[in-house]
DNA sequence: ACCAACCCATCCT
DNA sequence: AGGATGGGTTGGT
């Protein structure tokens, strides 16, 4: 798939309103919005090495859900927030852990890993979408319906094809 | 610096 | 329906 269909699924699934880049920083600096909302309307390419990976990356998931990511971030925030952050990055693809779980496993409570995941800069790559209520499909990009859930539902769905 | 009061992408009774 | 829960934020002193 062409990169430009990328940009298309991304639009369509509102990825640049849940700000995917906010907070990314690397060894080349700070990723900024601009960098890409430029990337997305094709004004011009990917600003640098790490901006062309990200990309990429992001490409090879869209087109298979089954597609792990390998970016090195560092995200900041809390101390608390990085350790959720962290073992949020080490579920797998397809699957699914309850807010319950992840504060059992992190010795602390449901609603506490909801605020974390509800703080995660990077929506996607840091796959808070793995993580679900115990009842209902839970929270996504800060909404607890609405768009943002019907990308939550997506991306899970898109990660169960085989 | 501290504390009280509130906010939540939850969960249990 | 209501209460417990834990981390974060805000606003007061």
């Amino acid at each position: 798939m062409p990169a430009s269909n990328t940009y298309c699924a991304i639009a369509k699934y509102s990825l640049a309103e849940i700000k995917l880049t906010l907070g990314i920083k690397t060894h080349l600096g700070k990723l900024t919005n601009i960098d890409f909302l430029n990337c997305n309307k094709h004004v011009i390419p990917p600003q640098n090495d790490f901006v062309k990976d990200i990309v990429d990356q992001l490409n090879r998931y869209i087109n298979d859900g089954k597609r792990e990511f390998h970016i090195a971030l560092e995200p900041s925030g809390t101390p608390f927030q990085l350790k959720v952050w962290r073992a949020l990055q080490a579920i797998p693809v397809g699957v699914k852990l309850s807010y319950g779980e992840m504060a059992k496993s992190l010795h602390t409570g449901a609603r506490a890993i909801g605020n974390a995941c509800r703080k995660n800069p990077v929506p996607i790559i840091i796959p808070c979408h793995r993580v679900i209520a115990q009842s209902s499909l839970g929270g996504y990009g800060g909404a607890t319906q609405g768009k943002n859930l019907e990308l939550k539902r997506w991306l899970l769905s898109h990660e169960c094809k085989k």
